[in-house]
DNA sequence: TATGAATGAGCTTTCATTCAT
DNA sequence: AATGAATGAAAGCTCATTCAT
């Protein structure tokens, strides 16, 4: 059992070095683009063994996309538990996105490139994840409507949209760039930045 | 000379075929899952045919980019005669994108899915376009920052991508769910709601 | 009739035309490499044209070969006439390549690289011109033995296949270098050299 | 160890296997008639495998060359040792081209046909090879007549070229009309005739 | 578990040839 | 006579996937 144990541990490690391996390449190439060969020669393996751990290539990239949902939804459920207002939620989101791209800066690039805005990789099934994502926030705006915390006079779905832009819009541009982000100070100013134009506006106060 | 206008119409007709053609097949499959028969069998020619009217795959995809880029800078161009506002110029943008959207779809799914985000089919010249659009409205804002129109306490590049996101959110929901516009006021009220929320942000007034 | 025979001319005019184009073409890029339009484009009209005065590709190919073959057997065809010997004949020989290389070097280019060694462009047709070409050289070979001019221990086949690489050689290091013909006086040093090689050895003289 | 040195020959195996198939099938149909599907039938090997043993056809090409270039230098490389005369020299080339027609006629039959006289195929890396040759026998004739072992009235170029030329038409014949070399005495006494024609000339003694 | 040889469908691109005008 | 649009069969190369070892 032991040894069993210590086989799934080493089964677990070396998914897992194929995982980032994969990552760094999908996030460098993009999903076509990327050949398994490239994937296996970062992980410093043959490239008959991502067949053992993965059952193709699109088995693979599902499981990089599912990384990702699991992480931003089990922070979501957190919201159950602590029933955050709609400045936290948001906040929350960004700061999500933020941390995830200090710490996995490859996770986020693939999901702002490759799922989403484009349609090329979409199956059914990773349009659902999107619906579900969005769904949860248009609800809360929706929440927040009726408790009078955001204008009624736009529809959820359009506020959502609005905010969910501009934080992928952010993102798109350190990814595209790959610009690192420096530091909390850094993250705090733009995640401030963007919530108050959200929830304040572009106009000057006072005007 | 008639005769050699006719051909040249009827030269630039079948160009615009394939080019109708290879807008819808790319734009449901992705640039690099749209294969020339597919395009060659929407358009109803063959396939060496399509060779003959464009050099290459890549251009004929360039060619597409084109076509969207320069009605875009074309709209943005009438500023340097009319010095509109900053209210007017983002409106315009909105209009723009959503009128593209009613004539021609598939150009603007195109650009949201397989440029505005998608680092995989990034070649310089199509980098600098890109470049050349958000530098033009990053300076509206500083612009509009100096005449006190739009607050001064965030930089201009994230009021360019809070407000380009947003827009592309919206675009893109439409896009990816294939939902047409119906007429002219729901355009109104997308438009409306969108630069209002940027401007006024999502507070409800009076708080 | 005038007219018509106007018509007939223009027809040889401009199937002489494509000839020569050909010939360039063909020369620089090689039979397989050269492509219809390349020919037409040299020969400044539409490709379309070239099926006009031509059935094919290698139709056209072998109305070229045609004018070499018809050329050198028409001077051979001479020695039934005025009997030379086979100095005189093996002079006649260097000296036709070595004027014909001067008049139409692109034509003697061709029938070195593409016919001469190369056995990826021989048809049952192109096989026989050679063949009977060296059959004329060797019957001369053989008469020459039998009046003693020549020596007899070796076999006129041998001397024939000797003689001609000798030659091609020699051609072939010019049109390879591109090397132009300077004059005549080149080519008698040349045709001399070879001749006198060929008759009394490299060994010095007096050895 | 015994399992990565058999794989290694096995890997050696293989790619020995389509080098033949390609020689065979380059042979036959020429480099740009030769297509990769015939080399793998030839072979018997699916088409992608050909790919995995060698970059491209190009490459292929170029191995073979490569083949033929290195026995043929490596033999000449003994001449450093051993200093043989310039009669020896010329033998000993005569005889490596008889001995690698008896041996691996298609070899043979590739260069002549392929790059001695065909421009088509010719890359500078193959035209280096070709100069290369030739010079190392041009100086040998330089030496020779140095030495008053050959005629010094005729440039060493010349000679170079009227007996290369003496052997690759000898060698094209057999090559062209497919004769097979019967036994150690025929090679004897075209090498031996060969030799003697271009030492002595064609003229009978004593003339 | 690990390797990489082997497969072959699939893709872009080229180009000789035909044919309507 | 002249044009060039139209066709489609090849051909080279890639790469996800399978499988024997």
């Amino acid at each position: 059992m032991q040894q069993s144990s210590q086989a799934h541990e080493n089964r677990k490690d070396k998914q897992a070095v194929i995982f980032g391996a994969a990552c760094r390449v999908i996030r460098e190439k993009g999903y076509h683009q990327a050949r398994i060969t490239d994937i296996a020669q970062e992980a410093g393996i043959s490239y008959g063994l991502v067949y053992h751990y993965f059952k193709s290539k699109a088995d693979l990239f599902d499981a990089i996309l599912e990384e990702w949902w699991t992480g931003l939804f089990a922070m979501m459920d957190e919201w159950d538990r602590t029933t955050p207002g709609i400045e936290e939620k948001l906040g929350a989101i960004v700061r999500y996105f933020l941390d995830e791209y200090e710490r996995r800066p490859d996770l986020v690039h693939i999901f702002i490139t490759e799922i989403s805005r484009s349609s090329a990789n979409l199956t059914p099934t990773r349009v659902k994840w999107i619906k579900l994502f969005m769904d949860r926030i248009e609800s809360s705006f929706a929440d927040a409507q009726r408790e009078k915390i955001v204008r009624s006079d736009i529809k959820p779905r359009y506020l959502t949209h609005i905010f969910l832009g501009a934080i992928e819009s952010f993102i798109s541009a350190m990814v595209l760039e790959n610009q690192p982000l420096r530091g909390r100070s850094q993250k705090q100013r733009i995640s401030g930045g963007l919530l108050e134009v959200f929830f304040n506006g572009a106009r000057p106060t006072g005007h």
